[in-house]
RNA sequence: CGGGCUGUGGCGCAGCUUGGUAGCGCAUCCGCUUUGGGAGCGGAGGGUCGCAGGUUCAAAUCCUGUCAGCCCGACCA
């Protein structure tokens, strides 16, 4: 097919959109690929079509062949689904909630665990029918709060979410697999630079489940990755590594010492340190105690958990939170240490804890053996040398301390290093939380009713095209991969001369009976400002038909590399076959 | 939800301090020239200056209110 740019409906910009800052963004407004309508909602014009069915077709295809079965629900849902499994309020705001004109309540789709239950449960009842993947490539609407960052954070954006269907855990380990396995396939064809990790399961439910993220600078998720291996995490989900346990022998006895004004640890460090205690102490020798109050979901009372941290690091709240999930948490207030006597703000250590059946859990790093400088639940002392598994015994670890770079990686390779991301793809093995509450079940061979386990399986198709400009993009523009452009080949005409437009014709029709997608700039514009735009749409692989013309040969340049060479006329249409095959 | 910034032709901006005929660049249209790196000259069309109220002889400009957008943070597959 020709594209030709004398009527494609298309206008450049020279300059950057004011309200764009990330360079996705940026260029796929000025390209002419998208355009705003409203706060992160998107036209896609001509050529950002083409790209976006492009990544569409790839996962499609993926998904087609590990078996799964394509079908489409409305983004126009009612309200009583999502009120029987509670999403109606669970989703909160983030849910666009809408009436009909008889007062109905309506929502647009944000994910549609419970339109796919539901269809399984009206066509499905045996144990015979399953398994079963099911999946759709579909608009999804969400109300977010601050939409960013062009397609790359929107409210209304293209979504491919598949779901399996499973009578046993086995099986729904196995479906799992298999789409992780289908998701590298695509991500791999799609050329990505992308992580697995770890991923908590936030509102969804569930137990299992990884994200899939591709890396870019203004990736909003953080995560770190080892500098001797592909290990690859959430920080929530960094294990820390314990060191091994040490001998109690030979340690030496705890001593309680009075550490006048020394209610942080930077003061007490330094106390420590002027009072010629023969060593030197860091803030890693101190064992720093933070009180947190602690309600399991239902419950109506809260209960004290103190975390145990080493005083060089602080706790992080969504570790914390990860760790301590689905319960939830919140810092004493001045209230709970006035009903708590025993605990000596500043001052906190393992001894009053434990006596006072308080739950104390510590940092992996705190093992058998291990010596620390902590509270001795006084005002104005703490104790040196207590050591963990000889003069208490904290009731388990936690991981909530901090991660910072320069950690060691916990499989042991190399140190860790921070680096940024954006959420490309994840999978999730849902369990039953959907399945019971929407009744999914399958009699078995027992004729006894088989309670169905559900995976669900999400890829930002719109959110794709953005990420691959990320990863590809240079200073003159968009650089698609071959498999997403949309074209093959840029024929520039860069003359007026008749013979030069008859030369660029005939090659981009002899390039299309050879099934070759041409984009051919025939505007009677100047040489330079086609060059320019051939840079800033980004098609891989350039070629321009000048002033060599008069000695038989064209340009064909690649995009990405600038690499240029000549090619004779005669032989271009073999080249670029053998280049796009 | 907290903090900051901004609303002026399709896009990017100036003008506002000190009230007095709404301007520049890009884009668009016409004519001529030009054609290997976002061309030159001449001409043209297009804006109730976010909205509402107020002050004033007179408001893009000053005052009050309001709405919207963007950025940072919080939140979020």
């Amino acid at each position: 097919m020709i594209t030709r740019m004398s009527t494609l409906f298309l206008r450049t910009l020279r300059e950057d959109p004011a309200d764009a800052e990330v360079p996705s963004h940026k260029l796929l407004v000025r390209a002419g690929y998208v355009r705003r309508v409203a706060p992160g909602v998107y036209s896609w014009l001509p050529l950002g079509l083409r790209v976006l069915r492009k990544v569409e077709a790839i996962v499609r295809e993926e998904m087609d062949a590990m078996g799964a079965q394509e079908i489409q629900f409305p983004a126009l849902l009612p309200r009583e689904p999502y009120e029987a499994t509670n999403r109606w309020t669970e989703y909160g705001p983030n849910l666009f909630r809408l009436k009909d004109r008889k007062g109905g309540d309506y929502l647009l789709g944000p994910t549609h665990e419970e339109l796919f239950a539901l269809t399984v449960k009206g066509e499905y009842s045996s144990y015979k029918d399953y398994p079963l993947w099911l999946y759709q490539i579909q608009n999804k609407y969400r109300d977010e709060a601050r939409p960013r960052a062009g397609i790359l954070r929107g409210r209304e954006f293209l979504m491919k979410d598949s779901y399996s269907f499973d009578l046993t855990d086995e099986g729904l380990a196995a479906s799992y697999a298999a789409h992780r396995a289908t998701y590298v396939r695509i991500f791999d064809r799609l050329n990505l630079r992308y992580v697995i990790v770890k991923a908590t399961s936030g509102a969804m439910g569930g137990s299992a489940s990884e994200e899939f993220l591709a890396e870019v600078p203004i990736g909003e998720d953080t995560f770190v990755r080892s500098t001797g291996s592909d290990y690859a995490a959430n920080v929530e989900a960094v294990i820390t590594p314990a060191p091994p346990a040490r001998e109690l022998a030979g340690l030496p006895e705890a001593r309680a010492h009075h550490t006048p004004g020394t209610p942080t640890i930077d003061t007490l460090v330094d106390f420590l340190n002027q009072a010629d205690l023969g060593r030197q102490f860091t803030a890693a020798d101190t064992l720093k105690n933070v009180l947190f109050k602690v309600r399991q979901p239902g419950a109506a009372e809260w209960e004290l958990l103190a975390v145990g941290v080493p005083g060089d690091r602080e706790v992080d709240p969504k570790r914390l939170e990860a760790a301590l999930s689905p319960a939830e948490f919140q810092v004493l207030e001045e209230a709970d240490f006035a009903k708590n006597p025993f605990l000596v703000k500043g001052y906190i250590g393992p001894r009053a804890l434990l006596e006072n059946k308080v739950r104390y859990l510590v940092d992996p790093r705190v093992v058998t053996g291990t010596a620390w400088v902590t509270g001795a639940d006084q005002a104005e002392h703490h104790v040196l040398d207590l050591v963990a598994g000889r003069d208490f015994t904290p009731d388990g670890t936690i991981e909530a301390a901090e991660v910072r770079e320069g950690d060691p990686a916990p499989d042991g390779t190399g140190t860790l290093v921070a680096a940024r991301g954006i959420e490309i793809g994840h999978v999730f093995q849902l369990g039953r939380k959907y399945s019971d509450a929407l009744g999914l079940d399958a009699l078995g061979a027992d004729s006894k009713p088989i309670t169905i386990t559900m995976g669900s399986y999400g890829i930002g198709v719109s959110r794709l095209v953005a990420v691959i400009a990320e990863q590809t993009f240079d200073d003159s523009g968009l650089v698609w991969p071959r498999q997403v452009a949309p074209a093959d080949v840029h024929v520039v005409i860069a003359g007026k001369d008749d013979t030069l437009r008859a030369a660029g014709e005939q090659l981009a029709t002899d390039l299309t009976t050879r099934g070759i997608d041409v984009f051919l700039d025939d505007r009677p514009a100047s040489p330079g400002v086609k060059f320019k735009d051939a840079e800033l749409i980004g098609i891989p692989t350039i070629i321009v038909i000048g002033r060599g013309l008069a000695n038989g040969v064209v340009e064909v340049k690649d995009r990405a590399s600038g690499n240029r060479e000549e090619i004779a006329v005669d032989a271009v249409v073999e080249h670029i076959v053998a280049l796009t095959s």
